[in-house]
RNA sequence: CGGGGCGUGGCGCAGCCUGGUAGCGCAAUUGCUUUGGGAGCAAUGGGCCGGAGGUUCAAAUCCUCUCGCCCCGACCA
């Protein structure tokens, strides 16, 4: 419980960290101004707080502060992870680079797999993820049905090498993660240990404080397979979502269904050519012909790629609607679509963008489900200048398919339950999937079944962003003088301000409720610099440390503390005598209801 | 990888176009005054101008090459 002698001593508590600090001899250097290259807030607010430092693109040095809120993240995702049952265990970051050419994505991993040799000249790569390594664990040591299930997770450190890393710790290229690993004897089992995670996350992203939704995300072309993300809302996210207000239906933007949406069809009648002189694009002509955009069927060339070559589609859509690329790409049977050129599609259809026409076109039309619908549209004739009016979809033009291509848009129907669909944006902090049988096939990984048969262990993987959540957190908890951290990750739970350290009176008292508080195992960072008071609250609020108590000669006149609250600036005068016992119930109040303040 | 931008004391920037003494604000150090929202005065220290090569009597400045970093596009925790 005590330290070295030339210091006054610090409390530890049971895992040996400290419980007070003092920031004359802490390392928190705050910075005045924005890091010049920061972009977004979290990014910034991190660094100006000191929590963060940069060393390279994308590789980051934790300082004493960050480190504890990363701490303290890292303990709620424990728990709850312990609590569901999955074991915690270590794997190495580097891996032989043979385990990975037996899974085969020594070659389809691509240059985001750092590769290198080591003195032998074997290959060795940085872990950017674990399956391959947990796979050959459970290979070597699972033998029985007896043995499943099993839920094996880790935090560790990641490399993935990419591309372009940006935004501080919200995309970086070494990056902590919780990465977990389910196995099970078939799909059911699985299911359970999904669904199992899956309430594991929620309470994790409760418990932080954080505000999230849970979102059916885009797990490509492969039946039966699923996967949710867990999204931390926030305005500035990267992710759009869709979620319904009604039903609680949430999705990716990239997966999410379209049932229905408004659109109407054009004047029905005979099929007829007219002048339309310069109505390239959509909005235009609707003007011109006085008509809404969603009677217009607008045909978009794209052309994908396969073995057998490039094939050219015409994709059929809505005028008032954006293709979504994900749900064509799937439409197609997973081959990426790329929108042809106006040039490009020039020479495959012979006219110029926006009179292009489905009507007698040589490469497969697939329709978008509502273009599909309507009775009549207005399409292009093929032919400059000129539109069809009263064009039959299915009737005067051919479809090869009929698909839900489009883009959902705010007020949408829900496809669930028809209420207006709610547009949001989102950070991307966690993420469950189905593995299936992927990796125990690749690599062997069998056990032996009751009917003493050998199968193949199902299996599922789920991870969160650890360095991640803690940005999110920021981006979604800030204000214009700094962070506001939730009280469940706040690297101090109370901030001390002493104004004047050199009156005796200020000091001493400041001392004494720093040690009461501590002993009732209160984190506390006492700021005991002998600065102007405006900098020590412009940094205990630029560091966001929920409760800032403020000891001035004013208020010991009167025996009170200041006590304001960093989130609501909410402020209150406490008695002396009773300031830690005040203090100490609100900040177990707080973590009581799950992490916020 | 393609497109754009930036590298000048610890941090944020000016100087570069039009070559000739390296400058400003903040921070730091010392002293005095100040003490409820980033104080004032005075003094001090600190910079191979990202690196290499070239042009020139002379390069932070012009030219070539290189390295690093940031922003915009397709992937991901």
């Amino acid at each position: 419980m005590t330290t070295n002698d030339d210091q006054k001593s610090l409390k530890i508590n049971a895992w040996g960290e400290t419980i007070g600090e003092r920031v004359s001899t802490y390392l928190s250097p705050t910075l005045k101004e924005d890091p010049a290259d920061a972009e977004v807030i979290s990014h910034k607010l991190m660094v100006r707080a000191g929590l963060i430092r940069k060393l390279s693109a994308g590789i980051y040095n934790y300082l004493p502060m960050g480190l504890r809120s990363l701490w303290k993240l890292e303990r709620i995702i424990r728990s709850e992870m312990n609590r569901s049952g999955a074991k915690e265990i270590l794997l190495p970051c580097v891996q032989p680079g043979d385990l990975w050419r037996e899974s085969g994505r020594w070659e389809q991993y691509g240059p985001e797999l750092l590769r290198f040799k080591d003195r032998h000249d074997h290959d060795c790569v940085f872990g950017p993820t674990h399956e391959e390594v947990v796979t050959d664990i459970i290979r070597r040591e699972i033998r029985s049905f007896r043995d499943l299930p099993l839920n094996l997770y880790q935090i560790q450190t990641k490399f993935r090498d990419e591309i372009r890393p940006r935004f501080g710790l919200m995309r970086g290229r070494e990056f902590i993660m919780k990465d977990a690993y389910s196995f099970d004897v078939d799909d059911q089992g699985a299911e359970v240990a999904y669904r199992k995670m899956y309430r594991s996350y929620e309470n994790i992203f409760r418990n932080c404080g954080l505000q999230f939704a849970v979102v059916e995300a885009d797990s490509g072309p492969i039946g039966g397979s699923y996967s949710h993300e867990f999204m931390v809302l926030a305005d500035t996210g990267e992710d759009a979502l869709v979620s319904c207000p009604g039903c609680g239906y949430a999705a990716n933007m990239e997966k999410a269904e379209l049932t229905d949406y408004p659109a109407q069809s054009a004047p029905a009648g005979p099929l007829t050519k007219i002048h339309t002189p310069n109505c390239t694009d959509v909005p235009t002509l609707a003007r011109f012909l006085n008509i809404p955009e969603s009677s217009i069927l607008k045909s978009m060339l794209f052309e994908a790629s396969s073995e057998n070559g490039p094939e050219h589609v015409l994709v059929v859509i809505p005028g008032n609607r954006e293709i979504n690329l994900i749900k064509l790409k799937n439409a197609l049977g997973g081959l990426t679509p790329v929108l042809c050129t106006p040039q490009a599609a020039e020479e495959i259809t012979g006219v110029i963008k926006g009179y292009v026409t489905p009507l007698g076109a040589k490469v497969r039309i697939i329709a978008d489900q509502m273009s599909a619908k309507l009775t009549a549209g207005v399409v292009g004739a093929g032919e400059k200048d000129y539109h069809f009016t009263g064009a039959r979809p299915g009737v005067d033009f051919k479809i090869d398919g009929v698909f839900d291509l489009a883009q959902t848009q705010a007020a949408d129907p829900c496809p669930r339950c028809g209420a207006p669909i709610v547009l949001k944006r989102g950070i991307e902090v966690g993420h469950v999937f189905k593995l299936g049988t992927k990796y125990s096939k690749a690599l062997g990984s069998t056990f032996t079944a009751p009917d003493g048969s050998d199968k193949l262990i199902v299996m599922g993987c789920y991870g969160i962003g650890v360095g991640r959540t803690l940005a999110a957190s920021i981006e979604q908890n800030h204000d214009r003088d700094g962070i506001i951290w939730p009280m469940a990750l706040a690297p101090f739970q109370v901030i001390l301000l002493p104004l004047e350290v050199q009156n005796e009176q200020i000091s001493t008292a400041a001392e004494t409720l720093f040690d009461q508080l501590t002993e009732l195992g209160v984190e506390t960072l006492l700021d005991d610099r002998d600065l102007r008071p405006g900098n020590k609250f412009k940094d205990a609020d630029l560091l966001g440390i929920p409760i800032k108590i403020t000891i001035s000669k004013k208020g010991l006149a009167n025996g009170q503390f200041e006590l304001k609250h960093r989130r609501t600036g909410e402020v209150v005068m406490i008695p002396e005598k009773d300031a830690s016992k005040i203090i100490f119930g609100l900040c177990t109040l707080a973590l009581q209801k799950g992490g916020q303040n």
